[in-house]
RNA sequence: GGACAGGUACCCAAGUGGCCAACGGGGUCUGACUGUAAAUCAGAUGGCGUACGCCUUCGGGGGUUCGAAUCCCUCCCUGUCCA
């Protein structure tokens, strides 16, 4: 249950008992634990924080377990209003399904695909009559979904509540019922959808309700506020090597218990024993970070790359040195320092590289440059800030 | 259908005729320092020009004015309440 944050320590004992309850019922019928967990791909642009539930379907997947992947096609037209800052663009069927793809092709980076039964709730939400909408709403009062925190929340500042929003819970609850899940994972915004909603209909249409698995929220690098593309603080999943271990390595210490508890294999015990090692100043807490980053590169990437990436961390960032690879620009005659940074893409504008001469934050082999409009002195390495080389030739 | 409140830069959010390229916070970037791209402190954060400056931006489109994010018209969108 690492990772897990219910909000109330006893509904996370409830699931807890459940959830033991249900291995057992399981292995007496001879068979794996059916864990899903919903997707809406209305993004492809995935970062850690997505894979959040995934990893914990991953356990349950190495454990032996089956999983499903299970793509909110039908759900995704509409849009969770869970998320209260989502667009609602308007996704042809078509869009959906080519996100979906690529979103899996990324979930795949996590999950064993071969292990992984993709599903997607089209298949039978779109066959759902009016009359099937009456059976599952009479299994819920209004009181109900007033409960919600995040109803209530809106209901007592006279903010809107619609009537369609009580209608994805339903939706989600009969994705579980149909699934025949035994147990449901996500974020604790779906802590009403999987608890209260899929639980009541499962149980209202004489099935057994889905133990709920509800993972914590992954803050971003900022180490504060979930981890967010539009808030500018994400990891995202399609980078390289280096830069993940960089960007993981830029989130403040007080974030890293959080971190290796939501997106690192290591068993609680490792993790407890960590950071007891660092509470008693026998582990560095800028090493322990060196480890959690190269731990999180490797299993988004590999161990090779990981071991590469923490290497050229501690060249450029701890010795000072240049990296081993890095891009090359051909320097052209006449061309200003301002030019090539623009040319080399190291800048977007040429007031932002303006910007940086100005604050000593451009160097040709470690000497600053200082004015723009001057021509550029010749090959070297130009560096930018602390972490952004080409090599000039 | 009626009454009212809103739509501001990456996010949140001030600003209600000129001092607004637009307060503040967050994010991001740079520098110092360091234990790392942590913490802390300082600075930067639309584009173009060396600079005085110029150009584009405050939901869309018109208009008033020497001058508008700010006033008027219109359209689109969002929310609350009444019916």
């Amino acid at each position: 249950m690492q990772g897990t944050e219910y909000g109330d320590p006893q509904l996370k004992a409830a699931m807890e008992k459940e959830l033991r309850e249900r291995l057992v019922l399981a292995q007496k019928e001879g068979r794996p634990l059916r864990v899903y967990a919903g997707f809406d791909p209305r993004t492809t642009d995935l970062h850690i924080g997505h894979t959040i539930p995934m990893r914990k379907l991953r356990q349950f997947q190495d454990l032996g377990h089956d999983v499903v992947f299970l793509i909110g096609t039908y759900t995704s037209l509409i849009g969770d209003p869970s998320d209260q800052d989502i667009l609602r663009p308007q996704l042809t069927p078509e869009q959906v399904e080519e996100n979906a793809q690529t979103y899996a092709e990324q979930a795949f980076r996590v999950l064993d695909k071969d292990k992984t039964e993709v599903r997607r709730n089209a298949e039978w939400l779109a066959k759902v009559t009016f009359a099937d909408l009456i059976t599952f709403g009479s299994q819920f009062t209004i009181q109900q979904f007033l409960t919600r925190e995040n109803f209530r929340k809106r209901w007592d500042d006279g903010d809107a509540v619609y009537l369609h929003e009580t209608f994805y819970s339903i939706m989600q609850a009969y994705d579980a019922y149909m699934l025949k899940a035994d147990v449901q994972v996500g974020g604790t915004d779906q802590l009403f959808n999987i608890v209260t909603a899929a639980r009541k209909l499962m149980s209202g249409l004489g099935a057994q309700p889905n133990v709920g698995v509800i993972m914590g929220i992954l803050p971003g690098t900022d180490g504060e506020v979930k981890m967010s593309k539009s808030l500018g603080n994400h990891i995202p999943l399609n980078t390289d090597a280096d830069d993940m271990f960089g960007k993981v390595m830029s989130v403040p210490d007080k974030a890293m218990g959080l971190y290796m508890r939501l997106v690192t294999r290591w068993t609680a015990d490792e993790i407890e024993a960590k950071e007891a090692a660092v509470a008693s100043g026998e582990l560095h807490p800028r090493d322990l970070k060196m480890q959690i980053a190269e731990e999180i590169t490797a299993v988004y990437y590999n161990e090779k790359l990981a071991a590469a990436a923490k290497e050229n961390f501690i060249k450029v960032f701890q010795q000072g040195d240049v990296p081993d690879e890095m891009d090359v620009y051909q320097l052209a005659s006449g061309e200003t320092v301002l030019d090539v940074l623009v040319a080399a893409e190291l800048v977007k504008s040429k007031s932002e590289g303006r910007r940086l001469i100005e604050q000593n934050g451009v160097r040709l082999d470690g000497e600053t440059l200082e004015d723009p409009n001057a021509e550029f002195p010749g090959p070297g390495v130009l560096q930018v800030g602390k972490r952004r080389f080409v090599c000039v030739e």
